[in-house]
DNA sequence: AACTCGATCTCGGGG
DNA sequence: CCCCGAGGTCGAGTT
């Protein structure tokens, strides 16, 4: 990894074309090969950048970085006030928890939180506008789609309301009930999902494990 | 704007809880405070960071960054290699072109393009829940209404079809058709159009521009 | 301050 | 490989 502070300006031209005028910036040159250009605010986002796989080449104070579809983001260096490389070596990465996927898993196992007597059919059960989160049966054998999110929002209900209507299409299916599943459901949501008719049930996370931990004892 | 580069453990507890082992990475304290920590590849996205406005506190080798959302990030030094600070003042920052106020631009200026006759009623036309991108009239007088993306998906085809039911309640402008304009318009998101009966247009940016170069040579 | 929406989104998973 | 959805989305503009 390489730093330079330096006084530049940067030019970007590929899906849209962008100009940085003169200032003192941060310039960062990592392993992979790519670029990219931090102002002295914003943790996140660089002013501009150029993602790998890209390639670097230096000429006398000008820096051309060019992707494959020959994109560019040139650099006109004017002042360098640090200059110094980096061995890192390969990260071992970032270990989560507590993300939408793993909530999905563990209601999959445990659909019976639902409904005494209800079965899993599938996870990411596939339509032709997307996969339903889950699909299950009740005790009488009738279809529920189970859409999951970490914070339950009107997008989510909206996502639902469009897959119970292509579903209930299906004859083999229909009729087909609708469950909002969510950590925290926003008052929004949950009066659009209860209008139409749709159940909302707030997950517990660590609850969730808990049952997971539970059943895992038993054995 | 401060570099450390250092071996580190990382922490984060908050929206979701996260842990970075053991290894060396760039830690990047800006002014604003915000910290952001650097693996040796990927050019955009910090392995993990705190936006501001958020606080650092330094106790002998353990920083804490607080938001006030109480979300904390914890970083843990176990081996400093590099540490610098650096005077970079405020940026003048981006200027960009190309983006979706762009093709709304062009396509206003060449409703014709979508069919012959077509005329502009306005652009940004208001209702209730927002402003339809464009509306215009057929060769016949009938409304209407365009969604501009860049990348059509399945949220802009929700977006307009609000927008449809709202405006084909008003007698002065029903019944209203309705078009899906963009660059590139998703399979999912066309099924979804063409399922409610709206059109979908493939936009050709640099033929629009091509389209006013031509026109403005004619003056 | 809350909400909406675009983004050179980035990133990861599944077909 | 592309398609698709999630994100600690971020960040800007508007109400």
């Amino acid at each position: 990894m390489r730093l330079v502070i330096a006084r530049c300006t940067v030019d970007y031209a590929g899906r849209l074309t962008a100009h940085l005028p003169s200032a003192v910036r941060l310039l960062l040159v990592k392993a992979d090969g790519s670029v990219s250009v931090h102002a002295d605010d914003r943790a996140y986002k660089p002013l501009n950048w150029m993602s790998p796989p890209c390639w670097l080449t230096e000429d006398d104070g000008s820096w051309v970085v060019r992707n494959k579809a020959d994109e560019t983001l040139t650099i006109t260096l004017e002042e360098i006030q640090h200059d110094s490389s980096h061995e890192l070596g390969l990260d071992p990465g970032l270990v989560k928890d507590g993300v939408e996927a793993h909530l999905q898993e563990l209601l999959a196992e445990h659909v019976h939180t639902l409904g005494d007597g209800w079965t899993l059919v599938r996870r990411e059960y596939p339509t032709a506008i997307g996969p339903v989160d889950l699909l299950c049966r009740d005790h009488d054998g009738g279809s529920v789609a189970v859409e999951i999110k970490r914070r339950g929002e009107i997008d989510g209900v909206e996502q639902l309301t469009r897959y119970l209507e292509l579903l209930n299409r299906d004859p083999l299916l229909a009729p087909v009930q609708g469950i909002f599943a969510a950590q925290q459901i926003k008052p929004q949501a949950r009066v659009l999902a209860t209008d139409r008719g749709i159940r909302c049930v707030t997950l517990d996370y660590d609850a969730l494990r808990g049952i997971e931990s539970d059943e895992f004892r038993l054995f």
